[in-house]
RNA sequence: GGAGGAAUGGGUGAGUGGUUGAAACCGGCGGUCUUGAAAACCGUUAGCGUCGAAAGGUGCUCGGGGGUUCGAAUCCCUCUUCCUCCGCCA
């Protein structure tokens, strides 16, 4: 969401910068709808000033012992056509907050203008590819055969795009989570929490899922409920409709949650294994700062998410998103990519976007130092990470030409064993 | 699931139809005093719209929504949340 007078008076250079992401703002009827809006109010204020003073001047005549019948019922006609110009401003108010709640958020100025993944920027790049002396097998033949990635039964128990994990399998992802969760809790000051995996829609229309991304989403028959389709929306919705200290920002908080989408749409898109899953893990990064905080504490954020791959040793590369392929709720956006020599490509791993005062916005986040004026936060979020591309990664880069995989370095103690070998 | 109670400004908490957008106290901010601070005293201290170049008007807002009334924080309906007791339960 927009700051409304801003985006009034710099309505052509917005709708400019909108374009390079490939929104076309509609003006005119903005313009137009903002008139229609703002003279109707007007309307309605003239009204109910005139009835509010009648109202006091009756008051006053009543004290006095005068009859007051006549202005009684003069006001009482004046009130039926307020109360119709009230439904018409309602009825404004909702087609113009509908109008500006679908505009996306303006991309920063380094952003690299683009149309698809083809023009994001790669920003830098860790570790090496491992050289393998054998085929290197997909995590689809690894899991399987190692016995700990059951996809066959996971459908017969619910559908496609979901996985049930055995043994080893459910420990590394187990591992990981606690792995992630310690590091980011210990290492770089995120206080953990663990939210809700149920949200409702105005939780949804604050962190932007909501009104136009609710094809993405389960919802709960018959009730405002809906399955989360990241940790963000419940974590970054705990300020919502409050107003935060600012001497106490950046708040950095972190949760392991899992993460249900519908993902349709995607159809014949990343169809074998568990890249693409209806519900997967992750652990999530969210930040709140001060406005002029936002920027260094995205690159923070997106170093710290980075640094699970480093401890992991997974090699990976960080890509700035271009205009085009950007969320609409983010000004600005980092994908990590981690290495998978099972696909011989980088697979996205972590999305790390920083959304200036957009959420904020819309869910009501403010902060306020001692003596200034309220303003809207900044909010962040990231992957850090998604635990079953992880699991996935891991599984891919350590594979042993017997088909057991080498446990990072990092993970054994979490893992309890230094290698997962075949289940019986 | 049943029976009750509650929701007011940053906090505590008055207020049951007419200058109450809201007392009082605490907190915050500014000032007087002081070498400095504390104490004391004085002042000040909501948001979002809308009109206006500004000054300043004006509208809405006392959990949300609706209603009654010339007029609602105050009366009615409804929803939500929280609390207490009973039952059930991971």
């Amino acid at each position: 969401m927009h700051d409304l007078a801003f985006f009034r008076n710099n309505l052509e250079q917005v709708a400019a910068r909108l374009a390079t992401r490939g929104f076309v703002v509609p003006v005119e009827p903005f313009r137009e709808l903002d008139q229609r809006r703002r003279a109707a109010i007007t309307e309605a204020e003239e009204l109910k000033a005139r009835r509010n003073a009648s109202s006091e001047a009756i008051a006053r005549l009543r004290k006095q012992g005068s009859d007051t019948t006549e202005q009684q019922s003069a006001v009482r006609e004046s009130g039926k056509r307020i109360g119709e110009l009230d439904e018409q401003v309602r009825g404004l108010e909702e087609e113009f907050r509908l109008l500006l709640a679908g505009i996306p958020n303006l991309p920063d100025d380094c952003v690299p203008v683009g149309s698809s993944a083809d023009d994001n920027v790669e920003v830098r790049r860790w570790g090496q590819p491992r050289q393998f002396d054998f085929e290197p097998k997909a995590h689809w033949d690894l899991g399987p055969a190692l016995g700990i990635l059951d996809l066959e039964r996971a459908a017969k128990i619910t559908g496609a795009r979901f996985a049930l994990y055995w043994s080893w399998g459910a420990k590394l992802e187990r591992a990981l989570m606690n792995f992630m969760l310690d590091l980011h809790g210990r290492e770089h000051g995120y206080t953990e929490v663990l939210p809700p995996y149920v949200v409702n829609s105005a939780s949804l229309y604050g962190t932007g899922n909501l009104p136009k991304f609710a094809g993405d989403l389960f919802r709960l028959e018959n009730t405002d409920f809906w399955l989360i389709p990241t940790a963000e929306v419940p974590v970054t919705n705990i300020y919502s409709n409050e107003t935060l200290d600012a001497e106490r920002l950046p708040i950095s908080l972190c949760a392991y949650t899992p993460c249900f989408r519908s993902e349709a749409g995607s159809h014949g898109r990343d169809v074998r294994g568990i890249i693409r899953q209806h519900q997967f893990q992750k652990v999530e990064l969210v930040k709140f700062t001060r406005p002029e905080q936002s920027a260094e504490e995205h690159e923070k954020l997106t170093r710290n998410a980075e640094a699970v791959l480093q401890a992991l040793g997974l090699p990976y590369r960080t890509m700035l998103l271009c205009t085009g392929d950007m969320g609409p709720s983010a000004q600005r956006t980092y994908d990590i990519e981690v290495w998978l020599p099972g696909q011989n490509a980088y697979k996205e791993i972590s999305s790390c976007s920083n959304y200036g005062a957009y959420q904020a916005r819309r869910a009501g986040i403010r902060c306020k130092s001692g003596k200034g004026k309220a303003e809207f936060a900044h909010t962040l979020n990231g992957s850090g990470l998604a635990v079953g591309r992880t699991w996935v990664a891991i599984l891919e880069n350590f594979q042993e030409k017997d088909g057991s995989v080498v446990a990072p370095e990092a993970l054994r103690p979490y893992l309890g064993v230094d290698r997962i070998t075949a289940v019986r």
